[in-house]
This record gives structure tokens, sequence and C-alpha cells, in this order.
RNA sequence: CGAGCCGAUCGUGCGGCCGCGCGGCGGAAACGCCGUGAGGAAAGUCCGAGCACCGCAGAGCAGGACGCCGGAUAACGUCCGGUGGAGGCGACUCCAAGGAAAGUGCAACAGAAACAGACCGCAGAGAAAUCUGUAAGGAUGGAAAGGGGAGGUAAGAGCUCACCGCCGCCGCGGUAACGCGGCGGGCUGUGUAAACCCCGUCCGGUGCAAGAUUGGGUAUAUGCCGCAUGGGCUGCUCGCCCGGCGUAUGCCGUGAACAUCGCUUGAGCGCAUCGGCGACGAUGCGUCGAGAUAGAUGGCCGCACACGACAGAACUCGGCUUACAGAUCGGACUCGGAUA
RNA sequence: GCUCCGCUAGCGCAACGGAUAGAGCAUUCGCCUUCGGAGCGAAGGGUUGGGGGUUCGAGUCCCUCGCGGAGCA
């Protein structure tokens, strides 16, 4: 379970101090936090309107999936990078290297 | 059978598990159950409206849009039916299609000459230079002053005559644009108005981030309660003032916010009947089909096939324009071929 | 959500509706120099963002699409 991230000022803080991760598909920033909070940062670099919602969605959807591995609680903000195609399978591998990477996991 | 034309429609479907937005019900809550959930273009923002706020006595100027005629419509630059023109063998399609004798501008180069004329030529006169007449032919150009014939003439010319065209008048048909016919005029006025412009019609501005609700201070008006043990000014004392609550309006201020309303039932959609060539209208019956706000449709699996195009609501409608794999239906629509 | 502006040679820019769209820098070649730079001379390079229309004629006027940029709240 996490609740969605959506002021302004806390995507700033999290530009401002939060840790960022690179992985293959995606650009992870986070920091800690009451409970776990998922913030979507798609443009429209990535593609018009059909593409830029099925991005979040994808992402949305293989965040919830491995939201349960995850000890303690942190804010995340997901730039996923620019690509010819994105799928569902990539973001969620993306996912779990970072989350096993920073030692996140459960 | 082949090639076309016109008008419409659909644009992955079914099932299982997990998940998302909204609404309803149950529950103290956690949550559970049920219902429902993107398009024909949701797009571009090119027009027209509704709605909201601001402005406004009336009228005019400026500016902009539109522009054959009649109709449809809430309105339109849209649609329908006609007229004229252009294209196609045809079904049919396309057209910003008012005014150039209201005025101004522009028309490069070529050409003798582009509101204006004679280069070559033709004819006459003359020994010749040259002068006069002429505008048929040549040459230039997008455009050369009606067209191509016959007569006529020194050569020619609407100079004359029929036909066509143009202009004017009359008659008939049509609501009208216009068409048809007759008579008259020999006939002079190039093109461009998506150049300025003229004429006619229409147009106030800004846009849902419009705008409204909820809190505080203050001024005024008013209603009710109250006359000090209370309240305000200041950190406290002294001192000074008198009020409190509600309502309305103005001003200040711009806090609270994962706030609320606007926010979806509307010039709505479906079917039938009637009126109309049609756009469309009338009547009856049925029906409710998203309402988000870092912005809801996804993941996994199975089955089917044509193997899934363009593409995501953001106040709401009517159009236009643009993008689009493919599939289907209708036509007493067309052309060509074959057979009977 | 709304309102504007721009698109011309490789680059940044010109061009009353009128000939074969220009000049600068850059590029290539030649001259000069021992060599290079500078200088001098010459050459190449354009679907005027795409399509359609108006006009005798369009980079210019009109419509439409695309791309890029700016502004308002």
């Amino acid at each position: 379970m996490y609740t969605r991230l959506k002021k302004n000022s806390d995507f700033q803080k999290l530009f401002a101090r939060g840790k960022k991760i690179f992985s293959p598909a995606l650009i992870v920033l986070y920091m800690p936090a009451k409970e776990t909070r998922l913030g979507l940062c798609v443009s429209k670099k990535h593609g018009k309107s059909v593409k830029r919602n099925r991005i979040k969605r994808l992402l949305r959807e293989s965040f919830r999936k491995v939201s349960d591995q995850i000890k303690g609680n942190y804010a995340f903000v997901v730039i996923p990078k620019q690509a010819e195609e994105y799928t569902f399978a990539a973001f969620e591998r993306s996912f779990l290297t970072v989350l096993k990477k920073e030692g996140l996991l459960r």
C-alpha cells in the first residue's frame, strides 16, 4: 500500500535532499517519510497524452507489486528514461534492482 | 465479372484473478458488496452559441468578419435545395461566385503602343527624301479595343449586312438568383478588389485558472439583547474609550485547501408516426450514458480471429479542419465486358 | 485553458507582387609565402518548412497542415 505524492513542495524536497539512483529504465529519488509514498514525473518528452498515461499506469502497477517488499517508510519520485518502448517487465525489474542495491528490501 | 460514384455504420471480442476513479448501500472504523467508467475524431483551437463576470443613455467613427438566390437553425464562416461557372464518357464532384462608367494605385520584361498608338506591312501622292490614309495581316504580350464570314473600298475599317457575343428596353416563366423569347443600338469604356476601396449584413470585452461559498479586520445602516463583577487599545501598569450578537453593503486583507459549489439532464439520445425534394421540424413512447484535479481503464493468464489504425474527457453544446490498420451495409447509381 | 510570433544557402540575416532569390561568415579551388595565418581572385551550395488557392506572375497575398519559440492567468 502507498499514497501518492502530489504537492509541488514535496517534489522539490525530494529533488533537493533525496538520494538519486540510476537504473537502465528508471531514475529513482527517495528519502525517509512517515508512510510509503510515490510521485511520478512524466513529461511531454516521453510522448503524447496516450503514451504518457500508459507509462504512468505501468509505473503505478509495477510499484504496487513491489511495494509490500519494502522495509520501512520512504517517499519516492520516479522518472522514466526516454525510450522507444516502455514495458511493464522492464519497469518491474528496474524497481527490484534499485531496491536491492539500496538494501530496502525486506 | 471488372472499374468507379454517392450515402451511412463499426473500429478487437469473451472469461478468470489482482488493482484504479466516481456513485449507492451496510459498518464506529478498517473494509465489504453492488452499479458505472473516454472518442469519431476526446485532437487543432479555425468559427458560432449557452453560461459567468466586467462595461454600457442613445447614436456614430475606427477595427474585424462575411458576401449569387431561397431556405434550415439558438447561432454560424455550418448545412440543405437551386442559379451561374469549371472538370469528368458518365454516376457525380468542385467554386471567398457583390461592385472595375464612385475614386486611387499597380501591370516588371517584351512591344510602335497597355486611357492609348503605327514598327513591319497595305494603299495613294511624289523623281526621291518623305507626306497622307488605314488598322485586314505580321511581330510582342497574360491582355492589343468585339468574333469569324459576305459585301464594300485606292487600301481598309461595324463602313454595311446576317449569325454569335455585348449593352438597353419589353414580354413570359420563376419567391429569387436567373432562364427563354422579341425589339432596338453598330458597339465606347483591358486586367487586378485573397491591392486600397465602395455597397450590403453582422459584431461590447474577457473567459470555468470565468465566477461563487466558508474565516478575520474595519466603516455605515438596521434589528435584538445589555448598562458593568464585562469588553477594547498595550508585553505590563497608568490612562483613555464603550458595548455584545445577528443581517445587508462597501473597503482592507489573501489566510485556510489532498476544501466545497460551478460539474454535468442537455438547443440530450434511441425508436415510431406525420409534414417537407432536403437540411430540418412536430407528436408519442422509451431512456440517463465519465466527472478526474500530479489528473481514474492497468498487470498476469486462457480462448477466438481480421492479429487490433489514429488516438485519452478537463465547463457544455453546434459545426469546420486535420489524423486513421482494416471491416461491413445500402443505392430503381454510372461506365465497360461477357452470357441469356 | 487562452493569445501571439517565427520558419529563406552549413550559420546568423536581406529582398515595393516583377527577370536567373541576395550580401557576410563558413566550405572548396587557385594566387601570394620557405610553411601556416592574414590578404587577393574564383567556384559550388536553395523544393524560400509541406500542400492548395488568388494573380499574367507568389519568398511576399489568402487558406490549411507541420515544426520551433514567447506571453497571460
